[in-house]
DNA sequence: CACTGTACCGTACGACGTACGGAATAGGCA
DNA sequence: TGCCTATTCCGTACGTCGTACGGTACAGTG
């Protein structure tokens, strides 16, 4: 099951914990923990098992201390899902910006399609409030380097930098999210559909769809066979970012 | 919190529940409740107080009923769910399509668009099996029909379509996860900023992320005075459509 | 040496999904 | 008419969750 919110505390207190800033007391026994371990154990937990799985009993138990020591060093859980995401942020690989602007967006989806894969329970965090953390900063400084002085203001720089990252987002969902539930439920979506195609084929009028259908069939087909698993991702990214480049192109015509 | 999975159960009584397909039974009690109930009154609970708010106890309360015997009508809250999303998926308008592929287009993101807005809690909701169910085949096959006979093959259909639709959610997400979020805490996304602007001055070096500090200053200066607020989403679906019309001129100039 | 701020964490509470089994009901059939 | 049986309804109970509270052990500070 699962899902979660993140960032629903006290901001003050929670960009402290983001960006570490508390000194270490001088009083009291030396911590045996740290958040930097808290998150990691967490982020393992979720990456193995998912984010339903996650519960701060067995981060505590993963790090052989009690429950109620975690909060010690984390407010709350939506604060050390805020951490995770910050501390994935700070992996995707971020080489010197080179060649045109369609070479590096697509770089950038790129390592956006690889963090989803390596952890997939991002694609299950509900975020209520934007995680203003250092990993996610950096992130996006890069991710809005890759497009900048191409003539595009701000906002536009904005809305770019999202249409690519929502199809990413989008693309990953359709692929990762079946893949964690094979994992989850032992059911593959073969063994799946195959319980589901007779069932259904007595209980819809394919001619009242005769558009899905049709769609239906043929991608089923060819994505099992054809295709290679991430067509999804690269057929869409085209499609964006020729919407960018028209885009672009009026913006460099008319300076 | 919250979030939720669906789809989880066998396929085979889930189909049979989405399609509504069991013979009254002839003997005993009249059934008091119906499918129908139980799953209007969850969305209404949805609507009004968010998918993490919703509970099975909450359902029955609001139902008058008690807490079990929901499980006499749906097997379990996943699928309780699944039938959600099938239900609220009947309620997009789908008048004949006319006029170009551009405009349909158009006219199907905006449904979706409304839909989200209708029913915010669809964000929350990790599909881990696709819900087939008359709603959502439907809505699906509306969708295609609008690019279908453009000279695209099935597959590129599909691809078309996820794009447009991820660009959606992605708007969506963003102009609607912080709304749910402002009734949900008391706390609106200026006051959360006010709190955190100070700290964050303190904390952050702005100079290192240079792109990343403009950026947001501008779009949290404009969107809060200059853009509507479906303006990210306008914007990126302009981009997007721009894309395709890329491919459809393509396929129809080789046609 | 006493004080005090800290780390650690056992216990407990309220909410959740739902398994189980019993009671009440009402049509089908003898 | 009356029993049988498929159903509906649901009280109770279990395991899991996040986390509030308060106690205890610890280690620098005055």
């Amino acid at each position: 099951m699962a899902a979660v919110t993140s960032g629903s505390g006290d901001p003050v207190r929670t960009l402290a914990l983001l960006w570490r800033t508390k000194d270490a007391p001088s009083r009291g026994p030396k911590p045996g923990l740290s958040v930097d371990a808290i998150v990691s154990a967490a982020i393992q937990l979720a990456d193995t098992e998912g984010l339903g799985a996650l519960s701060m009993r067995k981060v505590a138990d993963k790090l052989g201390v009690g429950t109620m020591s975690l909060y010690t060093y984390v407010p709350a859980k939506a604060e050390l899902i805020d951490c995770m995401v910050d501390t994935v942020s700070t992996e995707t690989e971020r080489p010197e910006h080179t060649g045109g602007w369609r070479a590096r967006l697509e770089q950038v989806a790129r390592q956006n399609w690889d963090l989803y894969h390596r952890h997939p329970w991002l694609l299950q965090v509900v975020m209520s409030r934007p995680v203003i953390g250092p990993g996610v900063i950096a992130k996006w400084d890069y991710e809005l380097r890759a497009i900048d002085g191409l003539g595009l203001d701000e906002v536009e720089m904005d809305g770019v930098l999202n249409v690519v990252l929502a199809h990413v987002e989008g693309a990953a969902r359709a692929k990762l999210q079946t893949e964690q539930t094979e994992r989850d439920s032992g059911m593959t979506l073969d063994q799946w559909w195959a319980a589901s195609a007779p069932v259904l084929e007595r209980v819809m009028d394919e001619s009242a769809f005769p558009v899905a259908s049709r769609v239906g069939s043929v991608t089923g087909e060819k994505y099992a066979s054809a295709y290679p698993p991430d067509h999804g991702f690269a057929f869409g990214l085209e499609r964006v970012l020729d919407g960018v480049a028209v885009l672009v192109e009026a913006r460099s015509a008319s300076a």
